[in-house]
Order: C-alpha cells, then structure tokens, then sequence
DNA sequence: GGCTCGGTGGGGAAAAGTGGGGAAAAGTGG
DNA sequence: CCACTTTTCCCCACTTTTCCCCACCGAGCC
C-alpha cells in the first residue's frame, strides 16, 4: 500500500468526532494513530509505522543535545494517540482544534506517510500562491 | 504501544495521592514506576522497561569513572519505587512534591519513554519560550 | 427498487477521577 | 514483649467524562 494521498472534508459533531476518510483506513479493524501539531495550522495524524522511526529521531536528539529537552517535551505534551471507534472516527480534543482553527468542517489531506488536518479556509489560503522557485525541482522528479 | 504521549492535570488530595492517567496505564493490573527527580522542576516516572537500561548506565558510569559514585549515590538515595493502588492512584511523598513546587494541581506529561509530573504554572513557563534553535532539527524529523 | 457502504447524530452503560472512613501495619517507648 | 501512636493503604461511594452501540440518512451500485 503506498501512501496518504487525496483530500475529503468531514463534519466536525458535537462531541468533537471526524469520521476518517475511508481511503486513508489500512486495516479493517480498528487503528490508531498519533495526533500531534507539528505545522502551523494544521494537525497531523502519523499511523504508528511512520510515527516509529519520529519518536527514535526525538530521543536521539535528546541525546545528543540536551537543551533540546524543553523543545521536544512541548512537542510531546500537545502529542496524543488516537483510536478509531466501531464508525470509523477519531476524536479530536478542544483544545487542538483551537490550536489550528478547526470548526465544523474539516479537511483531511493525504501527505504521504502522514494525514495533515486543516481547516478548509486556511488551506485554500495556504496552498493559492505556492512559490514557483520549486517548480523545476518538481518537474524534474517527474521528467 | 508506542511511547507517553500528552498531558493531562489531575488533583493531588490531601493524602498525597494522584489519580494516574488511564492512558499512561498499560496492564489492566496494578503497575510499578521508578519515581525520581532528574531534571530542575519535575519529577520523573519510569516504568521498569525504561528503568532497566539506565540502572546499567548508571553502574557503568560508576563502574569507568569512581568519583561518580557520589552523584549517583544522591540520586537513587532520592528515587522511589511507587505502585499503584486499586484505583489506579500513586503516592507520592511530601518530600518530593515539594522539590518540585507542587501543590495542589499535578500535570503529567508523555515524555516518551518517561512520564514527567510539573506544577503546572512551572510547566507553562519553562514551555512558553522554546529556544527557536532546535527548530529545524525538529522539523527534519518530521519532513 | 433494494442493497451496501460511508458518513452523521445521540442515548446510555462503563470507565475514570475524586474523596473519605477505617482496618492493618509500621514505628516508638515503656 | 506489650501497649500506644502514627502512618499506610485498602475499600466503598459518588460525580463526571468517555466511548460503545444503535439508528438514520444519502449516494452509488447491482
């Protein structure tokens, strides 16, 4: 299976619940994953296989420089794992989607080897005028 | 199951007793932790699957070095093996929570391999003002 | 039209968090 | 060794939150 890719809006219900888009869903059964805020407004969702070597990649930093300490503990604090009930849905706290602006819609976006969450606003706004100084190294990687 | 992830403030009673997070649970029995102080404003929780590995680092540095002993010996002299009780709650000592400025509130925080317990407000401020230095070394890992 | 699958909503049982009384154990002094 | 004090911690009770489960709706397919 290759990676996230593609883009669905969910409503947001009362108690704070999105149903995962059925394409990003790997096993039939229930899954989980880590939810953390790793961008400016948007959240992330890592299913374990890619959140695995991130968690080794933090406690090696820490290793090697310990100031780091503070940087990664706040990382980790706004971090939470979570799993898919019977329907399909995660939960996503308050608290996190004040963080990037989530109201009752939101957007899943594929990312590869993660899920990235926006607000529909804020990504239209995010992703309008993308800096054309890439374009070549893209076009390349298709040539 | 991956590392502790997310924070989450609970009430110490008048006891001394905190409820632990039912997400840092991981048997469904009563479950042990090395509870020491490691780092300025927090005390730190090990389950012995972390401890071990530093229970032989510690012997090592003492083994390679004898002046260490000292150091070392200051701080297993302040640690603690704590359990929990049937309702899932910890102790812990008056001694420690003072160290550490907790009063009545207790924030535990996922530090991956270990669990952190702040006063809040100390958190807040040691969290607020992350050093930007480290930014990109973070972001690496997650790109 | 009937069926299935994906998405949405809400009620209720179960679990988590909190507090306190009292028995058991540990510590202290005669 | 016994009696008394203090501490520990086991157990019960209550409140709040979580989340499991059922039901419905709508779109697409057979």
């Amino acid at each position: 299976m290759s990676g996230y890719l593609g883009s669905f809006v969910h409503q947001v219900d009362a108690k704070g619940r999105v149903a995962l888009p059925a394409s990003f869903r790997r096993g039939s059964e229930l899954e989980s994953f880590i939810l953390i805020q790793v961008h400016e407004d948007a959240l992330s969702l890592f299913p374990h296989s890619s959140w695995r070597p991130v968690e080794e990649e933090l406690r090696e930093l820490i290793r090697k420089q310990p100031e780091a300490r503070a940087s990664v503990l706040a990382l980790t604090a706004s971090a939470l794992e979570v799993s898919t009930d019977k329907q399909g849905r995660i939960l996503i706290p308050d608290r996190m989607r004040e963080l990037v602006g989530l109201r009752r819609e939101a957007l899943f976006v594929g990312a590869l080897n993660k899920i990235e969450i926006w607000d529909p606003k804020r990504f239209r706004e995010s992703t309008e005028a993308p800096d054309p100084k890439f374009d070549p190294f893209i076009e390349s990687i298709f040539a």
